[in-house]
DNA sequence: TTGAAAGCGCTACCAT
DNA sequence: ATGGTAGCGCTTTCAA
C-alpha cells in the first residue's frame, strides 16, 4: 500500500496529470473540465485514496497553511489553555499550528523560529523571551508575518495582543484595600519580563492611589527557576516586619500556589491574618479553604485575536501594525475576608 | 530580503548547485570537495543566512523530521504535561512535533491523522478517542509508524505505552479499606476508553479483595461533557443510601474537583465523614484542606517512552510490536485521614 | 475541453 | 575534486 500521486490518477484514467490537479482543487467547474471527466478522477481519486503531498504543494505555493507557536512551557495552563484556543481558532481556518516551548531560553526561541521559518510556516505567534529582540527585529525588517502574545518589546513596534497588567494589578490592591487591609505586600519574580515590571509599576501606583504605605520591604522578587525555595525566607523576612503585613498580593500564579504552601505550613490564618489574591487564576483556586481571589487573565481573547490578527496579516498582506491590550477579569472570593460564594 | 537558495550560492560562486548542497550537508570531506571550495561555500552561505527549504528537502528525502501528536485536550493538564515532555525528547532527536486536539471526536481525530500524513510526518503518537478504530487498523496496515499512549485498542495489535490503570485504582481501594473506610463509592464516567473499564474493574475486583460491599448503587457513571452539572444528583443518591458511604475513589481528576465542589456545598466534611481519593493528580491537590490522596500517572515515562518506541521505529524500521504497561505511583495525603505531610 | 512543458529547491546518481 | 541531469509531486502558464 504505497503512497498515490496525481500521476497515477492520470495514467490509470489516461488524462492528463494537470486535469485532475485541477478537479481534485475544485477548479475543474472554473476550467470546464467535463462533468464525466471530474466524476470520474473524483471517484476514482476515493476509491484509491488519493491524498496530496503537502511538501510538494507547499513546494510549489510557497504557502505551507501552517502557523509556528512559540510560547514559554506548554504545561503552564495559561500558555496551554491560549495555545488550545490558537488552535481551535486556526483550525477553522484550516491552518495547523505547529508550536514548541522555548523554556524561557533566548538560544532556544531563536532556533525554533529558525526551524519554524525553514519548515515554512505562513506565520508565527510568539510568547517571546524578551531576549530575542534582534531576531525579532530582523523578522520584521523581512516582512515576516508574526504577532506577539503576552509578551512584547516596548522598543519594538510589532503586532502584539498584550494584557493591562498595571491595571491589573490596580484592581487586586484597590480591592484589598477595601477589603480592609493597611499594609499590602507583593510578592513577584525578577522584572526581566514587560508584563512582569508592569504589574509592579501597577502595585507601586496603587499603593500610593489609596494612601497605603510603599515600601521595598514589602516587595519580594524571587527568582523564576528556585522561587519555591526562596518562599520560606520571603516569609522570615514578611514575619519580622515591624509593620507586619495583613495583605499580600502575588504576581503570578505558581508564586500564589508557592506562597499558599509555606503560608499553610506555617499556619498563617487566611483571611483573618492576612488577606491575599492572585494574579492569574488557576484551577480549584475555588476550591481552597478559604477560596482564593484572582485576577484573571483574557485567555480566550489572548488566542483569538493573535489568530485574527495574524490570519488577516496573511490574507491581505496589510502591514498596518495592531497592538491589542486586553483588560483582566477580576474575581472576589473569600481570601480577601469577603465570603462571596460561586467562582 | 527575499529567500536565498541553493542556486542563489552556486551562481555567485560560480560553482554547481550539487556542490553546495553536499558541502552544506555536511559531506564536503566525505566527496572530497576542496577545502578552499568547502570555506567558500560555507562562508557565503552565512552572509546571505541561507536557510534550506524544508519542504523540498522533503519532497525530495521523503521525511520530515516531524512527528505528529494527537492527544484529546492540550488544555487538560495531564496531556499538557505528556505534550512538554514529548516535545523535549523529540527535540533531542531533532524532530519537531506538530500536535493537535482531537477534542475527543472520531471524525476530527480521523481529518487529524489525515492532515498530518498530507504533511508528511515520519511517524504519529496518538491519544485516541478509541472511537476511530478503522483508520488505526490501516495505518498499522500500510505499516506506517506509530505509538498509542494512554489509550489503546485491546483488539489491536499496535504498539502502545499505557498505564496499570486497574492495579491503580486498587491501590486506592486498599489504602482506603486501610485506613477504615468500611463502604466505598466509585464515580467514574462512562466506560467507553479502556481506561475507565480498568479502573472499573480495578474497582470492582479489589473491593471484593477486601471484603468490602460491592453494590451498583455505590457506582456512578458520568457522562463526559456534562458531569459537572450530574455531580449534585450523584450525591443526592450517595445520602439516600441505607448502607452510606464513608469514602468515595474518583476516577478522574475533573471528576474529583467537581466532587470536591460539591462536598463543600452540602458542607460534607473530609476526611471524618467521608474519605477520598483521586485517580490522576492535580496540582493545587496538595494544597487542599484536607489534602488529596492521589494515584499518580507516570506522565514523565508515558511520554519518553512514545518517543523512545517511535524514534526506533523510525531508526530500524523494526517490526517487532512494544507495548509497555507503565505503573503508577500513589501519594497519600489527609482525605482519607492521614495526617501525612509533605507533597 | 484538455494536454504539454516548465519549474518550485533540493539531493542522488553517474559522469568527467 | 566537481558538474550535469533527473526527478520528488504538484501547480501554473500557454498551447492545442
Amino acid at each position: 500500500m504505497k503512497k498515490v500521486s496525481i500521476k497515477d490518477i492520470a495514467e490509470h484514467l489516461k488524462i492528463s496529470v494537470p486535469t485532475v490537479s485541477l478537479v481534485l482543487n475544485g477548479r475543474g467547474d472554473e476550467k470546464r473540465i467535463s462533468k464525466d471527466t471530474q466524476q470520474r478522477i473524483i471517484k476514482y481519486a476515493k476509491e484509491i485514496q488519493y491524498r496530496p503531498n503537502a511538501f510538494a504543494k507547499g513546494l510549489k505555493k510557497g504557502r505551507s497553511e501552517m502557523i509556528g507557536l512559540i510560547i514559554p512551557d506548554i504545561s503552564d495552563a495559561f500558555y496551554a489553555r491560549i495555545a488550545r484556543r490558537i488552535e481551535k481558532e486556526a483550525a477553522k481556518h484550516h491552518y495547523t499550528v505547529i508550536y514548541s516551548s522555548s523554556e524561557e531560553s533566548q538560544e532556544r526561541e531563536e532556533e525554533l523560529i529558525r526551524s519554524m521559518l525553514d519548515r515554512q510556516v505562513d506565520g508565527l505567534i510568539i510568547a517571546s523571551t524578551q531576549k530575542n529582540k534582534k531576531q525579532i527585529e530582523s523578522l520584521k525588517k523581512m516582512n515576516f508575518p508574526f504577532v506577539l502574545i503576552d509578551r512584547h518589546y516596548p522598543e519594538v513596534e510589532t503586532d502584539y495582543v498584550i494584557v493591562d497588567n498595571k491595571e491589573g494589578i490596580a484592581k487586586a490592591v484597590r480591592h484589598m484595600s477595601n477589603s480592609g487591609a493597611s499594609n499590602i505586600g507583593f510578592v513577584s519574580i525578577t522584572p526581566e519580563l514587560e508584563a512582569i515590571k508592569e504589574r509592579l509599576a501597577g502595585y507601586k501606583e496603587t499603593i500610593k492611589e489609596v494612601g497605603l504605605p510603599l515600601s521595598s520591604s514589602n516587595i519580594k522578587e524571587l527568582n523564576r527557576q528556585t522561587y519555591e525555595a526562596q518562599m520560606s525566607s520571603v516569609f522570615d523576612d514578611f514575619c519580622t516586619l515591624s509593620n507586619p503585613l495583613d495583605g499580600i498580593i502575588f504576581a503570578t500564579h505558581y508564586l500564589a500556589t508557592a506562597g499558599l504552601r509555606e503560608m499553610k505550613k506555617r499556619g498563617i490564618l487566611l483571611p483573618q491574618e492576612m488577606k491575599m489574591i492572585s494574579y492569574d487564576q488557576f484551577s480549584a483556586f475555588d476550591l481552597l479553604e478559604p477560596s482564593i481571589t484572582v485576577v484573571k487573565q483574557p485567555i480566550e481573547e489572548i488566542g483569538d485575536s493573535a489568530v485574527d490578527i495574524l490570519l488577516n496579516k496573511l490574507k491581505s498582506r496589510d502591514t498596518k501594525i495592531i497592538q491589542k491590550v486586553l483588560q483582566t477579569g477580576f474575581i472576589p472570593r473569600e481570601s480577601c475576608g469577603e465570603s462571596i460564594r460561586n467562582s
